[in-house]
DNA sequence: GATGAATGAGGTTTCATTCAT
DNA sequence: GATGAATGAAACCTCATTCAT
């Protein structure tokens, strides 16, 4: 039976009950360690509903995952980072705010949900759709974050910019996914201020 | 019944088949994807033999892990790491071919298995004890190049040390296992001359 | 996953299916010599199914022997001895009649399933939880005629009413167990008329 | 490989180590729950030495089965019961004193391993073998006991010898089986006393 | 003769998915 | 459309027994 399209107010709602029940399970307990049954009893709903929504686990676990990064990309860039994006930034200090503010944002950002990321990303592979899907996602911050840095090219210490960002943008990601997700002894703070140099000396300071 | 520790050759053979097998599978199909069954298969023996020499499946993954990070580190400390860490380090010509020798050392050890060092990152959860057991050895890493850049202190460009050797260790780690982890359009050398860059003028040159 | 806890009608079905499947072949074959996929198939439904209903094979268990008793227990009281029990019982032959009577009705009451009561009295050991629920079974039977005894004490050969009781009670299931359960040279008519001529002499016979 | 009759000392005392391992575990842990390799791990050899000496974990239970009515059996006529056999009965008391005796010596050999009373007659069934064999060593007790009351027949109160001897038999013994096995309330001695008082006004006291 | 390693059939259990109501 | 019951393939694990050394 192929998956319903809910138009109905109704329908929609369970869609998005199976959603947020799936987020919270596959956050909890990993993508392999939720079946469907719980998903469905999470969500209120029958398990033959669940299959009338979806096709199978797979896909929800994609819209799952289209979701996060959705709600990853709106924090960042709702939190300034737009704003940023569109003022002038000549000065040095302007360039050190613009390094702050974006690594602050990511670190917000991260709160959403630290589980969930790792499960996403440990799913990377395994399935090739799935890393086809993230890579798509990843692009965009990819994307994203060239177009800002080509903006301000003249001022970068870099030279080969696309290689630059994804440097950037992998590291930095990695370490304030490290500092949501694990216990550790040295305080956040610290660290974002090392990423935050790091950052800043690479891109903007010849050497 | 419990885990048998083989005392005959035949025996410890045996049992690094096993390791070897699942090394092999873990590696191709993932944790998950992969079951005692196969692995017992591709060793050569029974299923029973399996169990008479592991309990479960997880600690397999264990050893797995451990001889992982043994293979790693061994490659890097081989490929003249070692001997650098040993030699004065004084010019700044020192301090480039330091972080460039390092670079390259862990880039080169990444060709071991970056599929197996996917999988082992990825099931970082999901069970608390391959936690331990990772950070355990992940701490290693730390310790090593905390005391490589205690060393140097008195010309390096950063004050928290402690926090800047979690930023650089991880940076460095994510970003060169994604070269080799995935298929990617810029070329691996690009990358590998933007984070040597990075980390050059994070550590040695004021901002 | 827990145990369904059936709702619909044909869930209900399928579960006394299996329940009744499971006493089949528990008698026929014993707890040990049973495995769960046999039972399903004796029930018509898939192994899973059966999985669905009962987390394990012991629950199963468990519920049979509440059944088990539980018939018997009907069987015994159905069958006159609670007409007995409550009539006024006054000359020597009440007596006599009232131990004839209750023999009788154990003996009938042991045509039910005597392979399944052994295989339940077996299974008394292994497991605790088994025991703990035989026992109690048992002891509504030792209170019951603990109350009947009690109810003519008056007339009772015997002081210590209750480890009576028990010498009773053991005794009589034991020697019906055995003729409903071997094959034997002696007729049950000539062993069942001695039981009642122990019990009568020893309960109301002073020596 | 047929087993092996050892002839040698060597040989006996290992034959020996692993039927006394078998019978602990037998007795702690069920014949079901024991496995071979267990057996042979405890009786101090190699798996493949146990398979030397028995053809399969069946006969070894028999073994011990065969060795535990005999124990039983040397405990009772051992404990004086032989002594009365021999001795004139003439008097009511010496009756008694026949019963009390009886019954004591009988108490007094179920201190050898309940626990094995209760596997060996819980496996009564599911091997014909073994009910055989069971039956067997029973019914040398019930020749036993015929025999001692045919010697006073004259005396007795019953009737039907044969059916007697079946009655006292399996009552006297479950009864006591339970005391031995079993927590409970009641002190033994109170039930022993009833059960002699039972056994007595049944044999001796007409009703 | 003794050792302990190896076997593999068979049991238990799980869960994604389908289907009858 | 929704429900929850049913499916069965496939995973996990055990152990009586055989076999190479």
């Amino acid at each position: 039976m192929k998956a319903r399209k809910p138009v109905q107010d109704r329908g929609i709602q369970t869609r998005t009950a199976i959603l947020d029940a799936a987020k919270a399970l596959f956050a909890e307990k990993g993508y392999h360690g939720t079946n469907s049954k719980e998903i469905a009893a999470k969500a209120g709903v029958a398990t033959g509903t669940f299959y009338s929504y979806f096709d199978e686990k797979k896909p929800v676990f994609f819209e799952v995952i289209r979701g996060y990064y959705r709600e990853i990309s709106d924090a960042v860039l709702a939190d300034g980072a737009l704003e940023i994006y569109s003022l002038p930034i000549r000065t040095k200090s302007d360039f050190r705010r613009l390094v702050h503010e974006l690594i602050r944002a990511l670190y917000k950002a991260h709160t959403i949900s630290p589980e969930l990321h790792r499960e996403i990303t440990a799913m990377i592979y395994g399935d090739p759709e799935v890393e086809q899907l993230i890579r798509e996602e990843e692009n965009k911050t990819i994307t994203l974050v060239g177009a800002l840095l080509a903006k301000v090219s003249d001022r970068l210490a870099v030279e080969d910019i696309g290689a630059a960002v994804e440097v950037v943008v992998h590291s930095a990601e990695e370490v304030i996914h490290r500092l949501r997700m694990f216990e550790h002894d040295i305080a956040d703070e610290r660290v974002l201020n090392e990423l935050e140099d790091m950052m800043y000396r690479y891109l903007f300071v010849k050497g």
